[in-house]
DNA sequence: CATGAATGAGGGTTCATTCAT
DNA sequence: GATGAATGAACCCTCATTCAT
């Protein structure tokens, strides 16, 4: 193929922004959001401060970018998975063991995406660009609802069980960032376990 | 008591490090970690900056203290609650429904907590000071051993799932903070339902 | 006087409000307003460029104090003298020489209020502060409008020949500033010729 | 003709600078000299950024000669018209009305050159390019000049005279700018009555 | 000819901290 | 005890300019 000999044009700038976004979700995973300055991120990366000037309008472009690219990337590989069961149970339960392992290939996007959420949700009055922690736990309040539904799932109320699902899942990355030594799967088996005795109809 | 006719040296200076940390927490709380500036707490609190500088070492140490007291604060508030109760599952069931309306009461201080904790976690290599929410998973890691103990609970690993109840109750706070009209009542007994049938021992 | 041995608590603020009026004053006389940074005003008065954002809340804040100190100055200069005229003719003659003489002994000052109106003027839309040009074209225009009234000048447009005043003097401290040696009194006295000529009733 | 067949290789060059001179003139007319940036003026002229360095070799070099256009386009224009009268007085009334109708039919480019003169005339020690109102002013000189050897002028000085025009056509061109609706022609005939006034010989 | 990409310098501003009073 | 004043470092961002393509 020809047309692969040549590059794209925007060849160079999908690279260097894929370049930064990847230092953005290093820095802020590593040092923190509000130690998460241009100059720090830019350094991680080896270039100059202006080059995320130069790709990004702003601080803040770069971050939503950064927070939706995660989503995204994590969401493509649920998707797929969540499709292939057919029960709320088992979606439920891969949702816990798929986004947890995923994630943990994965934890300082997931981790910079909480953080950078969190902290411009109370930054500013109205929330400032995506919020993907909302939109999975739209997903999840979804997949929660098919289950009462189908008669799968007891009569608690879906937001919730939905929220705290979430929260588990921050937790055990947060757990497994002091301690990488942990058995995250171990750890997601817990939590499915623990989820389905919670929500499964009394038998 | 002569105690009380002249002020003890160190009345004044009590009153207002409880004022400046009361400042912090609910600076902390309404405009988030990011931007709670030394400056912006206070205004805050009505005094100038460098009376802050005069009664803590630095920004470390008064956010230190903020977290210190919550904690204490909250804990002094909810271990006469569980003394109380004899069973682990009471126990647990207690402290999610007090913790949360206790927290509920003083949102601000607990939010600033989590934040500040979360910010300092991976803002420096060492855990540069106390952190309280993992005294408070230790002590719920405490009831969760003796529930199995006592054959109240079954045999799953006690950290998952007292980092769980931790980031519910947190969660179920963000839950609040985004909408007060949330029954934060009905919320708690889902929770306490949940974590319930998630613990308890099959029969 | 007790009072005066005991300094105002503002008297230091005051003080150095007005060393850094007058370094940007100076700053913006000498290198023009678009290169007078902060940082050269700063190093002009000698003192930290944080100084500056300590004592005004912005660049803009400074520039306005600039704009409205050198206004204020010259008609506490010029007034009195106004009022001493009682014919417009008198007035018109005294504003033109009294205003050149003042203003050649603060000719940075004046000079430095043009620019910076003239650059804020098309910098945003609205004009951000006091225009004081504005409010001594209208002074001239009610000196103008008297005369007609009294029958002293001609029926001309009042405004037009205001403004012509005004850029008159901005004029004449443009040449005094490319060469300080030409004599500007005989300039005034050659304004006042020509304005008087150029305004009075036929006779 | 040949030389129209193939593009002479100054054709393209010469429409590019003209293009950009252009945009160069019409972004300092509407944002002012401060905010002209070279980047404002490319996006303003729809063209990359560094296609100005190529032809121009740097910011001072196209301010200059946005300065000297400006200069000879209206010269070209107002000398014919200086030409065809004989005497000062119809020479210098040709003069303030003809430029400042001709002006109000160009005012970006005659706002924009006595900008740039001014902001570049304090900006750096020595005065870096043409100064294109000094050549105006010359002019004038002349004429008023030769309206004393004829005895059609008074015996003042020149040179007030000429900057006093000079200035009045800014200030008609700043209150046109300010307020669109005035009549530009009226506010010519103001002019040119009042310096005919104060210019001619007494009878 | 043209340009996308990159850069270092400098812009204004905020910040935690120090110090004399 | 308390504070106004000052500072330098770091913040994000814009700029004119250079260079490889």
């Amino acid at each position: 193929m020809r047309s692969e000999i040549r590059k794209s044009p925007s060849f160079i700038e999908a690279a260097r922004r894929a370049q930064i976004i990847a230092a953005a979700i290093e820095t802020v995973a590593e040092v923190g959001y509000a130690q998460a300055s241009l100059g720090r991120i830019a350094r991680h990366a080896g270039i100059s401060k202006s080059v995320i000037s130069y790709h990004f309008a702003d601080k803040d472009d770069l971050l939503q970018q950064v927070v939706r690219q995660v989503f995204d990337d994590s969401w493509a590989y649920l998707e797929p998975l969540l499709r292939r069961e057919t029960t709320a149970r088992g979606r439920l339960g891969v949702w816990i063991t798929a986004e947890l392992s995923y994630m943990a290939a994965h934890r300082a996007q997931f981790m910079a995406m909480v953080r950078i959420v969190e902290n411009h949700r109370n930054a500013v009055g109205e929330l400032s660009f995506a919020d993907s922690p909302e939109e999975s736990i739209t997903e999840l309040v979804k997949i929660l609802r098919q289950g009462q539904r189908d008669g799968e799932f007891r009569g608690f109320a879906p937001r919730p069980i939905a929220v705290t699902v979430f929260q588990a899942i921050t937790g055990a990355l947060d757990e497994w960032a002091r301690d990488p030594r942990i058995d995250l799967a171990a750890y997601a088996a817990e939590l499915v376990t623990a989820f389905d005795l919670a929500t499964r109809r009394d038998t």
